[in-house]
DNA sequence: TAGGCACCTATACCAAAGTATAGTTTCGTC
DNA sequence: GACGAAACTATACTTTGGTATAGGTGCCTA
């Protein structure tokens, strides 16, 4: 029977995750608040095959925490979970030596699958994670801009300046200037090079 | 035992994928050599619960074929394999609606995991599938950087002003339009949107 | 110890980016 | 025909970005 240690602060979630796993499959889960507190029960219990660190947990200090669990216990596989982490952290986590990348917005099963997977072996990393929800929504602030912003947009993607977007358009540099400060303005951002890399993260050219 | 059928014109590939899938596990494994001889076959067999189609095989014609594949077989989980595909291709794939996407790279054992991975109603997809070769090269340019044009490169990439990297690095703004001007230089582009664009294309950060 | 390199600072200048305000045209809709 | 929205232009301005030159420090190495 694979051992399993949920390691997360807020109650409620770790224990009934815990709870879940435990009737659904032939799991022996324990759990535990913090990284110190996960990190000190595994000296004390038998070999953990897995190891569930919530990203946004006391001890964590970002990837430091999936390092120091990695560096004390090799033998056992560490799969990072979080609510709110974006692609970057996770793809850092994987890059890290993760096991794998476990979003809270997995349904139930596919964690349960998720978990199976990394115990036989491999490593598991959501595909959409990052592009198909953000894909999904054009996140409101998207579709708020017109065809010309949109447009705009594509050429501050290529890291063009407005001089040289104005000539692609085929209008003023001043009308460019214009609809990029509506451009930023639109996307909640404070200058050109943040609406290309938020656009880039969106997947959006 | 759930029925798999491989569809790839290279004989050898498909055999012997479909001989080790067959001692390895409890599955039952169909080949064909063409997309045309994939959907003749499943007419006349029992479901078959997985497809695997092979990207570069006569009749596919790019993601066609795996739309046509679907359309007739809405209830067959439809993969595809390749071993020439880049990101793009693969990411295309899924949005498509593949259940899976194989490399041929992958390992014997991790085909057969992602495999029942997909069975599970779960769907595949390599995670570090077409940036592993990117992460490893800091290619060329990037290795010339010293260690605080590098640091100063990962302030652009969250698109911070010169002020604001200045404040984070406990130094003057000029110092910073130095680095970033040297940053600029040694990377070859014009300005410092590119800068981080082409560092977030890398992966870098 | 002399040179090279990374790092930091200073002054100065020009180009590019971004803001503000005001006005024209076009187009579709009420 | 009135209206609003989107697109475009214009003038004017401030801030930021990028270049150039010159010089100071510390560290490592030939």
């Amino acid at each position: 029977m694979p051992n399993i240690l949920i390691a997360d602060d807020h109650d409620l979630v770790r224990d009934t995750i815990a709870a879940y796993l435990e009737t659904v499959d032939d799991f022996h889960v324990q759990t535990a608040a913090s990284l110190d507190d996960a990190l000190t029960k595994m000296r004390g219990l038998d070999a953990v095959d897995l190891l569930i660190l919530d990203y946004n947990m006391p001890g964590m200090n970002g990837l430091a925490g999936l390092d120091k669990a990695r560096g004390q216990f090799p033998a056992t596989k560490v799969a990072l979970m979080s609510g709110v982490a974006n692609r970057d952290v996770a793809n850092s986590a994987m890059a890290n030596g993760a096991h794998g990348f476990i979003p809270k917005s997995l349904t139930a099963v596919s964690l349960v699958n998720a978990i199976k997977f990394i115990l036989s072996g491999e490593r598991y990393f959501p595909f959409d994670f990052g592009t198909g929800d953000t894909r999904a929504k054009p996140s409101g602030a998207f579709a708020t801009l017109s065809d010309r912003e949109m447009e705009t947009l594509e050429q501050l993607c290529i890291g063009l300046s407005n001089k040289e977007i104005a000539r692609n358009l085929g209008v003023q540099e001043v009308t460019v200037k214009l609809h990029v400060k509506n451009v930023l303005a639109k996307l909640g951002v404070s200058n050109r090079t943040q609406a290309a890399l938020l656009a880039k993260e969106h997947q959006l050219f």
